[in-house]
DNA sequence: TCCATATTTCGAGAAATATAGAAATATAGC
DNA sequence: GCTATATTTCTATATTTCTCGAAATATGGA
């Protein structure tokens, strides 16, 4: 289970317009992941200041990355992003569930409106 | 729909020990809230550094307050939350629908893990 | 009106964060 | 080994954010 520590740490990695762009880009990129020079060319960031970024969200523990030759690839992390999600949402219900239902169906509601994912 | 824009200010405002404490707090609260008082003698924060938190988590549009008497409630905006957690999840399905479906299932199970709401 | 309670605003100093240029490191191919 | 490509680290500056004490504002009751 994620600790405030860790929840705050993911937030504050996300809290930055080019830092949610680029997670944003990985999440859709999915398992795949994205080379960083991809990333720079899509965000139209300066590699240092992507490189940065990229540092941050490691630490935070949101993304990952392998080598793969000359590039670094960089991917989501799936299950911190759930971790944070459920961090964010677990004291929903603990007062009032009538009020939590609504949010929940919500999320799940806007996670699957792009496209017939169950 | 969420913004960009809204989004980071959703999560800067959350990103600080300080104010996700008192937001969890008034997300416990419910629509019922919780006096600027009575949040500051829970969190053990000083009155001016609370009412700058709660400025801020009030103009990232998380929460809202009304005047009761000598005292200010304030309460957690749950549109807002579903907004926000909306916005996160709502990439994670344009990808690869295999890999959001068990993310939104911990989510939502997450939320209802701690008592029976559906 | 005067006083007590409740909360916010003001102002300043300290600390953390953001950005960019330049240099350094790692890998691949010749 | 040499060169090109890909990414990161170093360093400095500009900006923002955090926290607190002190003062100000708002409400309710005697």
């Amino acid at each position: 289970m994620m600790e405030q520590t860790d929840a705050v740490a993911a937030l504050s990695a996300l809290a930055h317009a080019g830092r949610l762009e680029v997670f944003r880009l990985l999440v859709k990129a999915g398992h795949a992941g994205m080379a960083a020079g991809k990333i720079a060319e899509a965000t139209g960031t300066l590699p240092n200041t992507l490189s940065a970024s990229l540092n941050i969200l490691t630490h935070a523990g949101l993304i990952h990355s392998r080598r793969e030759g000359r590039s670094v690839i960089y991917s989501a992390d799936f299950e911190a992003m759930s971790g944070l999600l459920t961090f964010l949402m677990e004291d929903c219900c603990s007062g009032e569930p009538a009020i939590c239902g609504p949010v929940a169906d919500l999320a799940r509601a806007g996670t699957c409106a792009t496209e017939g994912c169950a």
